[in-house]
RNA sequence: GGUCCCAUCGUCCAGAGGCCUAGGACACAGCCCUUUCAAGGCUGCGACGCGGGUUCGAAUCCCGCUGGGACCGCCA
């Protein structure tokens, strides 16, 4: 089977946690069968959709890397990819059901009548059989059976008609989308039947429900996908964490790249159950996949937020060197959830002036620690040796503990009480700089 | 009000009649390692919503109940 799926987002606002799930799922699919991932922008609503939306939503894709074949920014054989350039089509098809008596005109509109007795019922890959009857496509709060408009008074074509011609005219082979579409199904089958049209598979996805299991919306704070970019949470996370909501592979492994999903990816694996968005799974994810990321990845991923924070990122590359960046973030690799947080707890490696901020002389022993520091700094300037040395002073002392000189040490060095291993860190920062730093809080 | 969907640890996911005294992950608690934890290791806590069937046997199949949710727009 030639499978190919599309991504329908409308353009009134930006790209949402729910629209990147239905679209990496769409991705998967397609990628998976080494089918077409088609981008089509649904913008009927005059009223509401914007080009600078629709550029939102497409930069969002890319940012998740959620590549698509076809698109109205890059084309296609199934054309254009906009609704709002497609409205010839839909009149066409209009006037056709009107002149087949399947629908009829009111005001400006034109409307599909829709029948009773008829059995729309359909096989849904994820959920199943589902079944139902034209009758029960009632109005609100009424009895009355409900035609559907599918054409409103302004000449746009309404969803539930214009997704039905562009899905057959775009040769869409699955339709994946979110569970709340489910209900729309039918009518939409009604609308395939009278225009003479197969119907494509369809696939729907549980909804992706806040901590409070109520649809996920602006009250559960961020919910625009930038916003977790922001965060520091980087792009193949989400797509990891993305995919678990509703979905794994079978096994017990939930830490994995784009492709190794792609590649394991099946519809028929899919969850019936909404999920709800958990931040400490995504805390995780983000932080196992900061932890295997390359050197010069991570970096890429950190630097942001290390500028954000007005540290002279550039100033130490160029008298350091690139490689002793990507060394000081190897040595943070695993600590810290976010980039962001990785950004925040490594800045003394960037900078002095924030460790000065931080540290206070209250509880240190001056006198006590100048001759092991300067014992320290007789030394070859490694972690080894450092240590080595450290623990021979420890050893030689009545009654010291290695904790009562490598923690001022580190607090000197990074003002934090948590780091890597302190000799670690005095052996990146480099002799000269840790011998500037203690000398300027006067402990050598 | 009508139609439809869902129901396993707090959360995500395993489980497609016996392999389940229900498994993994996150979170939480405790312990260990140790120069610190935001790193690493170990242990623990913790669920099949309820009631009926079917069956030698049910988390798995059927029915009812209860509880969630979606849709019923000339929004998508």
């Amino acid at each position: 089977m030639n499978v190919r799926v599309r991504f329908a987002p409308s353009p009134t606002g930006a790209l949402h946690i729910g629209g990147g799930h239905t679209a990496l799922f769409n991705w998967l699919w397609a990628r998976h069968n080494n089918g077409k991932f088609i981008l089509r922008i649904e913008d009927t609503d005059l009223v509401r959709s914007t080009k600078e939306y629709e550029q939102t939503i497409m930069s969002g894709m890319k940012w998740l890397r959620l590549d698509w074949d076809e698109g109205p920014d890059i084309g296609g054989d199934c054309g254009p990819y906009r609704q709002s350039e497609r409205l010839d089509i839909y009149r066409d098809y209009a006037n056709n059901l009107v002149n087949d008596g399947k629908a009829y005109r009111d005001g400006e509109a034109i409307i599909f009548r829709v029948e009773p007795g008829q059995d729309i019922s359909f096989r849904d890959i994820v959920y199943g059989q589902i079944d139902v009857m034209s009758d029960g496509l009632k109005e609100k709060d009424s009895d009355k059976l409900k035609d559907i408009v599918i054409i409103k008074s302004d000449g746009m074509p309404t969803y539930n008609y214009a997704v039905v011609i562009d899905d057959h005219l775009m040769k869409i082979s699955h339709v994946i989308r979110g569970e709340d579409h489910i209900s729309n199904t039918p009518k939409q089958i009604l609308l395939y039947r009278a225009l003479g049209w197969d119907v494509p598979e369809f696939a729907h996805l549980p909804m992706i429900l806040g901590r409070d299991k109520k649809k996920l919306s602006k009250r559960h704070g961020a919910t625009s996908i930038y916003e977790y970019r922001d965060m520091g949470y980087m792009p193949d996370s989400m797509f990891n964490f993305l995919a678990l909501l509703g979905w794994s592979a079978g096994d017990d492994k939930e830490i994995f790249t784009r492709n190794e999903a792609a590649e394991l990816f099946e519809l028929s694996r899919v969850t019936r159950k909404a999920a709800v968005f958990d931040f400490d799974k995504l805390n995780h994810i983000n932080q196992e996949h900061l932890k295997a990321l390359p050197p010069e990845v991570r970096l890429s991923m950190v630097r942001p937020f290390w500028v954000e924070a007005g540290l002279p990122v550039e100033s130490v590359e160029s008298s350091r060197g690139v490689k002793y960046l990507e060394d000081a973030l190897t040595l943070m690799a695993g600590r810290g959830q976010t980039a962001k947080e990785m950004a925040q707890f490594s800045d003394y490696f960037v900078s002095f002036e924030p460790v000065k901020s931080r540290w206070n002389a209250d509880g240190v022993d001056k006198e006590k620690l100048r001759p092991f520091f300067t014992e320290l700094f007789a030394q070859e300037w490694n972690a080894e040796k450092l240590e080595e040395t450290a623990r021979a002073w420890v050893a030689g002392h009545e009654g010291a503990k290695m904790k009562d000189y490598a923690m001022p040490l580190r607090f000197a060095l990074t003002g934090m009480k948590v780091s890597p291993g302190v000799f670690e860190v005095a052996e990146l920062l480099g002799r000269d700089e840790c011998s500037e730093r203690l000398k300027y809080y006067g402990l050598l």
